[in-house]
DNA sequence: GCTATGATCATA
DNA sequence: ATGATCATAGCA
């Protein structure tokens, strides 16, 4: 399939990968239905050196995937209740994800998909994407359909206790899919 | 084995 | 401000 972002995307530096993820498609063949959304905000994890990212504490089960492969889902529980999606970024050992937070739907998805624990549940993401090859399979993400110049507002990440004041969240400007800070 | 807790959201 | 609800991490 043509459009699919390539591995090399994925391998370079976790704040890059989040600002250019914005206005990317992503696409879920999750049986009949082929789900789609645009990636209207983001947020960049660290690896070691954040102490707010899940890897900061070096490798665990859960965590693993993060020190792998760039361009890999990393899917997580939180809360109980809703699923995060995360895509692997940074060469190839070092650790760094991207938290997709919300999307502007495009086909197929039920709801809204204005925050991380909601967009999942609009694309059906779960625990079976953990560690997906985001470069083939049923979860993708593409390059944009058009390539618009977009206003990307930048803020602090939302949500979390430690390292606050770091501004490593990225948003469309205006968007009104993008989620209410706090 | 046991327990606390969290990158959330909806409701009040 | 609080509850829903469970995989994971940290500790015994």
């Amino acid at each position: 399939m043509r459009g699919i972002l390539k591995r090399s995307f994925y391998s370079r530096p976790t704040i890059d990968v989040a600002r250019d993820l914005l206005g990317k498609i992503i696409v879920h063949r999750d049986g009949d239905q082929t789900r789609t959304g645009r990636i209207v905000e983001t947020e960049a994890y660290l690896g070691t050196s954040d102490p707010a990212a899940h890897a900061y504490r070096g490798a665990t089960p859960r965590t693993r995937v993060l020190f792998g492969h760039p361009g890999h889902a990393y899917v997580y529980l939180i809360y109980g209740m809703y699923h995060c999606l995360n895509v692997v970024a940074e060469e190839e050992g070092t650790a760094g994800c991207v938290l997709i937070r919300a999307i502007e739907p495009v086909a197929n998805v039920t709801g809204s998909g204005n925050g991380p624990g909601r967009l999942t549940r609009a694309l059906g993401i779960t625990l079976e994407h953990y560690g997906a090859d985001l470069t083939q399979g049923n979860l993708t993400i593409r390059e944009a359909a058009k390539r618009d110049q977009l206003e990307i507002g930048i803020s602090p990440r939302i949500g979390i206790r430690e390292a606050v004041d770091w501004p490593l969240r990225f948003f469309v400007a205006g968007n009104s899919h993008v989620s209410r800070a706090r």
